[in-house]
DNA sequence: GCGTGACCGGATTCGAAATCTGGTCACGCA
DNA sequence: TGCGTGACCAGATTTCGAATCCGGTCACGC
């Protein structure tokens, strides 16, 4: 079989799990189920992935590594979007727009079941690196002055995922209180995070020309690194 | 039996119950154990409360309503305490040091079990009574200047509650991220709000001096309330 | 030689019996 | 006389073995 060929129907069986992951929870998803809906044997699905878990871990993944790399184009298409406001403005947008990253960043058990402390052993790596770029991103943007100093690196990054993962808790948590457009609820939070740590309301765009190249090489990285993630799912 | 004597009493019982909550989780703990721990007969306990979950609640309730006294004590000692900054502050420092409130904030379903639902449910009425508390606090420090008006005021609720959460929720989640120091910790939740909300970082004692009766006010029937729910759980 | 589904055994679920515990109340002690 | 108590009951929960299910394999066939 052509290696094109193979890669689609794998992407047919990530589709098939991914529907059914969503519809019926982990504990209920079956590989005949899933095989079936991909129009292949289940003997196939074991051709492509070792095991149930690594097939909806890689799921999983790749929602993430798809939400990677739109962050990426995000940045390459408009520069200013290396300011951690910008950036978390669209996570938390991507984040409600996909059922996959909302289960995985909620712990949904629901959904996940048991895949949850898998997912979260599998992507301990990816966890830490993507702590480290946004290290260096503050890093860098600090030496550029597009953030302040008043507060350490370490506290900011604090900041920044504290403040990330509340917003992103309270789509969940407290519903009617939040205002009614995805627009408007990201709009508070990129106002926080500016206020929070960022200098200016609209950077000189020199110094976003400035920063830029390096914060796209880390966010490249990241992007690479979350797709080879999907692949090590894969068989050999 | 005195009055006061009994009050004594209930108040052995609710530290019975509370050591065992903590110790052993909702499920684990039974009336007949709480009685022996308060040298008293287990019928004793259904004199003072009507049911085993009215018992605990009363001990989570117990734990706002000290919650709250602390609270209003600090604003009246420190009228510089009505910013949301400096109170979300307090709170963050208060809910790393009791474990009940721990519990009940992260839904630790380990402790409070089935407890969640009910406390909940219970506890709905002074949590919406806290938020309106929120609203006419906001609304009565941008009338006076000290919170901005860049945002609207359900804006400015959301932003709290989001990013209060998410603090809250970060004990948990990133410890390895987090500053080690409880302080450290609440100085960036602290600073975060202020950047997101307020005008001054050191405000004109004048305009606290104007704002705080208002807000006293606030609190002090927020507190009230709150204590008013844990005598609710008692028997006639 | 690639794809398949019948088959195996460990994991999960089910259900009935056994145990536990919340809540009551008749008793007894002050 | 009345407050405090613990034996008691019924319903909830746990237990544990039987029954079922499903992940993963592999011999077969296209």
């Amino acid at each position: 079989m052509e290696p094109e060929e193979r890669t689609e129907r794998g992407e047919r069986i990530l589709d098939a799990a991914c529907e059914l992951l969503l519809a019926w929870g982990y504990r209920r998803v079956t590989t005949d189920e899933i095989a079936r809906r991909a129009n292949v044997g289940k003997g196939t699905v074991y051709l492509h992935w070792k095991t149930k878990d690594a097939l909806l871990l890689a799921v999983v993944l790749r929602a993430k590594s798809c939400d990677h790399a739109r962050q990426l184009a995000r940045i390459r298409a408009d520069h200013r979007n290396i300011l951690p406001s910008r950036l978390l403005r669209w996570a938390l947008l991507d984040f409600m727009e996909d059922p996959v990253l909302r289960a995985v960043y909620l712990d949904d058990s629901d959904v996940l079941g048991r895949l949850n402390d898998v997912a979260k052993k599998e992507m301990a790596d990816l966890v830490a690196e993507s702590v480290q770029t946004l290290r260096s991103q503050l890093t860098t943007l600090r030496a550029h002055g597009l953030v302040r100093e008043d507060l350490g690196v370490d506290q900011q990054m604090y900041a920044c995922m504290s403040i990330a993962g509340g917003f992103f808790q309270a789509e969940a948590l407290y519903p009617e209180y939040a205002p009614d457009r995805a627009e408007d609820r990201a709009d508070v939070l990129c106002h926080t995070v500016r206020t929070a740590l960022e200098t200016h309301a609209d950077p000189d765009p020199r110094l976003i020309a400035a920063a830029a190249p390096a914060i796209i090489a880390l966010y490249q990285r990241l992007e690479e690194l979350s797709r080879q993630e999907v692949r090590r799912q894969l068989r050999p």
